[in-house]
DNA sequence: CTGAAAGCGCTTACAG
DNA sequence: CTGAAAGCGCTTACAG
């Protein structure tokens, strides 16, 4: 199939190249007879434009790019899609991007920053650690979404985040209310000031309060998928049986956990108690519902996304917003 | 933040850009010294290159489309996963779009195809329908993923799919042999002749050889989500008490109707029996474990990509594969 | 309201 | 091994 370019689109409706470009950018200063000339030629040609020449002189606007970290995580993938709703309207194009795991997102948005010369960033579900040097010399306003950006060296990077500490907090506090001293965590690592860290923090905290020991071998590192949280958690009730409750920091650990202690003979809530983190949707399908930490989506949407256009749009300075997430009970515990 | 250009570092170099370009596009033909002094200068900037500007003059080589109806469904986002690995080592490069449910996946395909200069597409989750005209002049090679298209009009269109209808078969079978005669079916619209009307055909088939009326009463239309199933089920359940068995025509469906009965106070299997489609990583630790058609996401993914090459490297005709699913029988049904 | 021309950042024959 | 120059498809002052 030919691609028509917009010179083959003039030479057909007899025009020049400039007025195409101007009824293709919808702008005011075409005449009516000439306008509809041009569009029914382009409409028969199918033609589309090409995006890279476009690119290469229009600024684009102001494009802000939203990184995204773990394809099937389901709690961060409803976060950007709720992103994407509180873009609408708004004077800037965004854009989506996928990064796995393994992956470098600031290299992601370092190359983003030049290819589509991207004005701002939104990291959902990233790490702040060394890698994140290279943005060093970038001054585009980002924000970092789920995690503190307090403690940073980045001068320009807002965030927003839930207070983890208080919710891991609680979530323990939940389960020694319950009547529970056995409790093991399921999680990511302890070290360091991200989330999960605080979230241990928390439970920490309420243990200490209530004056219960932790035995720290009740701490489990483990993925964050249903296949990993099943096998951690079979081979932990072999050596930990009489554990009666698990603070899990993601739902999709704590389901792999219930499929495992019903596989081992154990029920959920009956014999062994879970919390989950996140409240993402199934966590109201599963059976038993899962009583869990519901991290506000659309808040934290909503705050990223205002923000940033406040830094970019009008020079703000970037700001750290803690968004109030809340404890759903539901029938995991008792 | 200064964005350099392959102008800058030529200056910043001594060289031509010329030569920088070479360099940026690994070329043999440069002295080695010179090189080495243009790469400590570009990775001194930062320089990443104006991909607008590449893709203006570059071919791009292959670059194919695999575009994706859907964000939110399990099942399609683990098929483009897993398509993205048999696309390892091929001499192409791959592009993930996604469209969700409203928008018209053949103007992106149309639309890329201009705008990216891509050479064939992998539609995956899709409906063939008139929307699909826009394409008609297209001659780029395309595979339509879990839907047959071999009754179309597009001569250069291939498919890969399982045999929905004898799998429909399989899945209500199953029921049958369990002992159900009042049985319902939640899924997609019956008419046409795409996946979800060969599901209700199989289904039929196995009623009919059974010598089993079907309540027409008992065919509910649902949306594909945990909500959507779930408010369907509890109003269906309502008007039809007595029903014993569903066929859902996807794990999600399926969970949403679990959920619901169990609330109704019935539990599954014991006072319902449900079977699945499609086989999800959650159906093996959801609880019950579902009985459900498992869709062999690797081979679908592996022929797709295999088909497509072999049409646009090698020119050979489209085909159309039936790929083996597999009924995978676990705790939903008694 | 319309068009000729310069330029966006890069690649690629072509000539040396 | 290296560089000057043309050109990719578009946009945008500038002039009319």
């Amino acid at each position: 199939m030919k691609i028509y370019t917009i010179k083959d689109i003039a030479r057909k409706a007899g025009v020049s190249v400039t007025t195409v470009s101007r009824v293709l950018n919808k702008r005011p200063d075409v005449n009516q007879a000439t306008r509809e000339k041009v569009e029914r030629v382009m409409a028969e040609c199918h033609f589309v434009g090409n995006a890279n020449a476009r690119g290469l002189k229009q600024p684009d606007g102001d494009l802000i790019a939203i990184i995204l970290r773990g394809r099937d995580n389901p709690f961060l993938n409803a976060l950007a899609e709720a992103m994407l709703q509180h873009t609408q309207g708004l004077d800037a194009s965004f854009l989506m991007e996928f990064v796995d795991e393994q992956a470098d997102e600031f290299q992601t948005a370092l190359r983003l920053s030049h290819e589509k010369r991207v004005k701002g960033f939104i990291f959902v579900g990233g790490r702040i650690d060394e890698r994140a040097k290279v943005l060093d010399g970038m001054d585009s306003p980002m924000v970092f979404t789920t995690i503190s950006a307090e403690n940073t060296s980045f001068s320009h990077a807002a965030s927003v985040f839930i207070d983890d500490r208080a919710m891991g907090y609680q979530a323990m506090k939940t389960l020694i209310d319950a009547g529970h001293t056995r409790i093991a965590i399921f999680g990511g690592i302890r070290q360091g000031d991200d989330g999960f860290a605080k979230r241990y923090t928390g439970a920490m905290d309420a243990l200490a309060e209530a004056c219960i020991p932790f035995d720290d071998e009740r701490f489990v590192q483990t993925r964050f998928s249903l296949r990993g949280a099943y096998d951690t958690a079979r081979s932990f009730f072999e050596s930990k049986p009489d554990t009666t409750a698990v603070f899990a920091m993601s739902d999709t650990i704590a389901f792999g956990v219930i499929r495992a202690l019903q596989d081992m003979g154990k029920s959920v809530p009956a014999d062994v108690s879970v919390v989950g983190f996140d409240g993402i949707e199934m966590s109201k399908f599963f059976i038993p519902r899962l009583t869990t930490v519901e991290q506000p989506v659309d808040d934290i949407a909503r705050e990223s996304v205002q923000v940033l256009m406040d830094m970019l749009e009008r020079g703000e300075e970037p700001r750290h917003i803690i968004v109030d997430a809340k404890l759903q009970i539901r029938e995991s515990v008792q």
